[in-house]
DNA sequence: ACCTGAACACCGTTCAAGT
DNA sequence: ACCTGAACACCGTTCAAGT
């Protein structure tokens, strides 16, 4: 009743201050809530309680804002696990905790790729690098291998984002979206795809994560070979 | 005079029958001209002077419209040289062929990793499991390999879609971009990124292409010490 | 300096109406 | 069956105006 009083009151407004960081954290908290769709303005200037040009104020525009939301969830990856233990083993670490953390942030998958001068990737290159170079693997060859590594993380990265957009639109639960998409590839004429229409038979047996590593071992034993010859 | 002599004239309108071929086309023609963001349904009406419910009647969406363009063009490369030579060499040069159509389609990079289940990937998926199984690479090491190489292929690609966008957005030409990012990463400070930091120094005698099938033949190398051992 | 929010230009998509 | 194009719902972004 007190409300209707005065005509068109308006809406609460914030009391303490915006800054950058409380407008990434804001869209982080949106973006694994409901998806890199759901990032809008207008559901970022609700949840902040504020207007438009208040968040412009902060950041440049909405890609800035999605760029500095995923440097904020790979930073910190990169920085936990990059100088852990042997090269090795600091290399399979960085890899699985960039792993997890797109497992849990499927939006970084796919932004992470979209924006590669960013310091996330920055930092995944240079930590990569510096592992490669702890395990003797010669100067000149450093790059091509890094370079290995990272696009394979990448991929992977992508297709995460991916898959988990396409779970989320189907509206299923994980288990029956990979039934069904095991069916789908099952049902794939065993002539012209037979590689696919077997894969489709083993799907329930299948582990992303492990088949990730997999994938990091191989690309490691690789390295090793090439600069044995 | 003639035309302004009825008020209200129309466009002139197609004469031949529109199809969904026709449009995808029309879409490959904006995408490689102008890039993703230029591909509007508006862009779309106006070069086939047609209307947005002829559009609607032969293409479910924006989206749909995307993959299939990613389609047409992915679908021949992987048919032209999936079965070329031998295995390692076919492997190689599916490989080669996808980056050199990356390359001229920018576009398809991003979008090979936003639908991985089209048609288009799934021939990828195909011709690589079935020259790893030429290759002797024993059945249940095959579907991890694949992997391997199809998410670094992906990978690549993101990167190249990103690069293309990236050299578009700055009006640059591909010499001065190029100078430009490798000044920004000479400039990091080489205590904090000394790989960065030198890779800057070396930009200029590095190629894409070759870095690439760098990448492939590492993978090669690892698939084949993995199973050897 | 920091913030407000109406207004602008532009999307993808729909659908009643036409042939 | 195939097409038209006004209309709708919704974007990101701007900017005159406020504190």
């Amino acid at each position: 009743m007190a409300a209707m009083a005065s005509k068109s009151q308006r809406a609460p407004r914030r009391t303490e201050a915006l800054s950058r960081d409380v407008i990434v954290q804001a869209a982080v908290a949106i973006l694994d809530a409901e998806g890199e769709e759901a990032l809008t303005l207008r559901a970022l200037t609700v949840r902040l309680a504020t207007g438009y040009g208040a968040i412009y104020h902060h950041v440049a525009d909405r890609d800035d804002l999605l760029g500095a939301a995923t440097d904020h969830v790979i930073g910190r990856v990169v920085a936990d696990t990059g100088g852990v233990g042997k090269p090795r083993e600091a290399l399979r670490s960085v890899a699985a905790g960039l792993f997890d953390a797109i497992d849990a942030h499927p939006w970084v998958g796919a932004q992470l790729t979209r924006e590669p001068w960013r310091p996330a990737l920055l930092d995944v290159y240079e930590s990569v690098s510096a592992n490669l170079h702890a395990l003797d693997v010669p100067e000149r060859a450093v790059p091509d291998s890094a370079g290995a590594l990272v696009n394979y993380i990448l991929g992977v990265a992508g297709q995460n984002a991916a898959n988990a957009r396409a779970l989320a639109a189907s509206k299923m639960d994980r288990e029956t979206f990979l039934a069904n998409v095991a069916a789908r590839w099952a049902q794939l004429d065993p002539l012209r795809y037979p590689a696919m229409h077997k894969a489709g038979q083993h799907l329930r047996e299948h582990d992303d994560r492990e088949q990730f590593l997999a994938g990091i071992d191989l690309i490691l034993a690789g390295i090793a070979a090439v600069n044995r010859g």
